[in-house]
RNA sequence: GGCGCUAUGGUGCAACGGUUAGCACGCGGCCCUUUCAAGGCCGAAAUACGGGUUCGAUUCCCGUUAGCGCUACCA
């Protein structure tokens, strides 16, 4: 496998944008083992294929006025709203270039005159291009649909269909996997690789994603860079599993697929023909399921690097031995409770630092009775007193005061767990208080006191 | 406009001539319960339309409609 960045655009082509893209495809797992090659440097193989195209009288040069992209669609749209005068649009379309049949004086007059100069192929007039794809199965279109395409720009540069076909050859590749978008200009490209004395290798054509609104995915959906799934906390697996469901199946209705699996599962044969809509909820799904199933040692790395993300890293708890098991065990203590990888600086925050706040919900729900500060100061105490610091110690603690002050243990239950973490939604609490650790508890809910009550006293916590 | 592709619940997929049309996400309800999740159970929800072919069509063929793609000196 190899990379290659197909940037023959200059108008389009932004350096910056390819560290993005070498990010994403890193972010996603997937590995290459040459390049990256640019095929804007790589301009002389086109040149000289063109040059050799031309020589075969397979191409030849156009000097036509080139139609910007934006005045070209706006005046078919014209011709086509104005019902009329569109039997010139029509022709005009999938039609030979004139330029075919200059002859060789016409020609030199031109290239005298300046007149910038574009290499086109000379598409045959009659006839059928066919080939095979391993999606769509057989396909053919007739020749006279296909224009006089241009290989060469009059700036030098290449058009994709004949940068991808020279690099196809040059780099030998067996396989052209990519999107159905590129199904129709195909025959184009078997046409030049024909040209070339070459037999094209294997397509397969898959169906496109679109966009909740069934356009083609694209920046005006909101997250659409790789990267930015990366930032908003998702799995790179998770999205794996989703994104290859989306236009394939196995065959039966398995969904959660570690990528091992798939990738002896997959194969061309179960692709499907029809665009896929990007399910955001489902993508969230998916990441719950592989933030919850997985052992934890291979959640650790992806955790710790919000955790640094967010500056709450501890180095001692990468330290094997030390630190690292209570580590994993605050991460599989929070872990069933989230979906994306930023909740463990979200809500689990104080698991992993001491400052954070008291959700304003989880306050107002929690803290409403009058009689908890007095309740909890004691409880604090009683749990200071505890000789040993274990789930079920704390437990009969909070229960023996609860049962002494005739209070349902949920009231302080619920009371203590948004003084420790500061939020209503969190794990079991005694299992909270092993992890957290008898000091920090015991400090945490006396810092608490002055907040509860009904009062409503903005702040923040340290313990 | 031309050419092409596609068409199963809101979304992603199964069923590849015979099923009470299945699964998952999401949605609603119930259970569990120490909050919130997770989990378990239940529920609403689909074969675009019209013709054929066939004993029998989601499935095969044709048409319509709709969506998408290509029709660029974009990829």
């Amino acid at each position: 496998m190899l990379l290659r960045i197909e940037d023959t655009d200059v108008e389009r082509n932004r350096p910056e944008l390819v560290d993005g893209i070498l990010a994403g495809l890193k972010w996603l797992g997937i590995e290459w083992d040459e390049g990256p090659f640019f095929q804007s440097q790589r301009l002389a193989m086109y040149t000289a294929a063109s040059e050799r195209l031309l020589a075969a009288g397979a191409a030849f040069s156009c000097y036509c006025k080139p139609a910007a992209y934006a005045g070209a669609d706006a005046a078919a749209q014209q011709d086509e709203q104005a019902g009329e005068g569109d039997d010139e649009g029509k022709l005009q379309r999938n039609a030979a270039c004139p330029c075919r049949d200059l002859t060789d004086a016409e020609r030199d007059a031109k290239q005298k005159e300046g007149t910038p100069r574009a290499i086109r192929f000379r598409t045959p007039r009659e006839g059928v291009t066919k080939f095979e794809d391993a999606v769509f199965g057989p396909r053919e279109v007739q020749n006279p649909e296909i224009e006089d395409f241009v290989l060469l720009r009059s700036s030098g540069l290449p058009t994709y269909q004949l940068s991808v076909v020279v690099d196809d050859i040059d780099m030998r590749i067996s396989h052209v996997i990519r999107g159905a978008d590129h199904l129709s200009n195909t025959p184009k490209q078997v046409l030049i690789y024909r040209a070339l004395g070459m037999e094209p290798p294997i397509f397969a054509h898959v169906p496109l994603i679109l966009g909740p609104d069934r356009t083609r995915l694209s920046k005006r959906h909101g997250a659409t860079s790789v990267g930015s799934y990366a930032d908003e906390g998702f799995l790179p697996e998770a999205f794996r599993n989703f994104l290859t469901l989306l236009g394939w199946s196995p065959g039966n209705d398995a969904e959660y697929m570690r990528t091992a699996e798939l990738i002896e599962r997959f194969s061309l044969a179960g692709v499907s023909r029809t665009n896929a809509v990007f399910d955001r909820p489902k993508l969230e799904w998916f990441n719950t399921q592989y933030l919850q199933k997985p052992p934890v040692e291979e959640l650790l790395p992806h955790v710790e690097a919000y955790l640094k993300r967010a500056g709450i890293w501890q180095v001692r708890w990468g330290a094997q031995g030390g630190d690292r098991a209570w580590f994993a065990h605050a991460v599989d203590l929070i872990r069933p409770r989230t979906r994306l990888l930023t909740d463990f600086s979200g809500w689990a925050r104080a698991f992993f630092a001491d400052d954070f706040d008291y959700e304003p919900e989880a306050r107002a729900k929690f803290w409403k009775d009058e009689r908890l500060p007095g309740m909890l100061a004691k409880l604090a105490d009683a749990l200071d007193a505890l000789p040993e610091w274990n789930h079920d110690a704390c437990d009969a603690a909070l229960r023996a005061l609860a049962g002494a002050e005739s209070v349902k243990a949920g009231l302080l239950i619920n009371a203590t767990r948004v003084a420790i973490v500061g939020r209503a939604v969190a794990p079991p609490l005694f299992e909270t208080m092993v992890v957290l650790g008898k000091e920090r508890v015991v400090n945490r809910i006396r810092r608490a006191l002055p907040f509860m009550s009904g009062q409503s006293v903005a702040g923040q916590s340290t313990s």
